[in-house]
DNA sequence: GCCAATTAGTCGCAATTGCAACTATCTTAA
DNA sequence: TTAAGATAGTTGCAATTGCGACTAATTGGC
């Protein structure tokens, strides 16, 4: 007689676990700035890497579908937040980044997502949290979420 | 000048993992047996424990909005995979238990979904999946997200 | 140089799902 | 006993988001 106890279920703890974490996050960005999922993605990719980036770029490295990219996009553009620069080269796409405005947003955010984070992770040790991120780093590569990411970021692909 | 890689930041890690596995898995519910991820939990419920139990339960439990609960009973009712008794005492609510068909399936799909389970583990040594899953386990319990499915169990309780 | 195939980005549509209101039922307290 | 509040389950509505078709632009094979 098969069973399997969902608790003890790797795929649904993962998914309950990650929504709760999403849940326990949107309150710093979703109710203090008025920011969507697809909305901080956007911002957290720009505001990590120097230079600009299309918004294929995003949706490759983030996993997320380019009409949402596309939608959180336009509403970014709209509160003025991001900007586009019309590429000279591939008039087809459009390089992105944060306004000065966005920047300032950004750097308000940014500390209250690690304070956050941190507060979760603070139930494991040191040790604990190296070798969680060293196993969450090994399931990737095996998924391959991490080629997708390094991929997106080799020069003029995507 | 705060800065966030996105890649390193656990919260975008687990939903993006969390994601990438449960497409892997929805292969096996969703192609093969024509199940949405509702529908898997209430079956994955009702398999695991002996007696029946209530909508009420399994929305607690597995962390689900009761509606979308509602709707996975209704469908699988449809399919006659799920069985639902009234209940004397209180007539408000009702036993669901799975039918001969519905257990037919559920025992076709555990060791399937089982073995996509392993197969996504497989990239960690032995001791590494033992730690993670205690990890997780802290993880979980910092959240009260164990403390939710536990008081779910407690009788008479939901 | 030209046509087919590819790619960036947008948008309409549909599926999913959370929220909240609703009904029916039960519980508690005066 | 009765009225107020709580609870189980259903359903309409709206928000989110993935899919796929579409336009515009680019690239590559011939």
């Amino acid at each position: 007689m098969a069973r399997l106890d969902l608790f003890k279920f790797v795929p649904f703890r993962l998914n309950r676990l990650a929504a709760e974490v999403s849940t326990a996050l949107s309150s710093e960005y979703q109710q203090r700035y008025g920011l969507d999922i697809p909305e901080w993605r956007v911002l957290a990719t720009l505001g990590f890497r120097a230079e600009a980036c299309s918004a294929q770029y995003i949706a490759h490295c983030t996993r997320t579908h380019k009409s949402t990219i596309s939608r959180a996009v336009t509403a970014l553009m709209a509160r003025q937040l991001v900007e586009r620069v019309e590429n000279k080269d591939d008039r087809r796409e459009f390089a992105l980044r944060m306004t000065r405005k966005g920047r300032a947003l950004y750097q308000r955010l940014i500390p209250r997502l690690l304070r956050k984070e941190w507060e979760i992770m603070s139930c494991l040790t040191a040790t604990e949290r190296k070798d969680f991120a060293r196993m969450l780093g090994k399931i990737e590569d095996s998924l391959d979420l991490v080629q997708a990411s390094q991929d997106a970021g080799k020069a003029g692909e995507y």
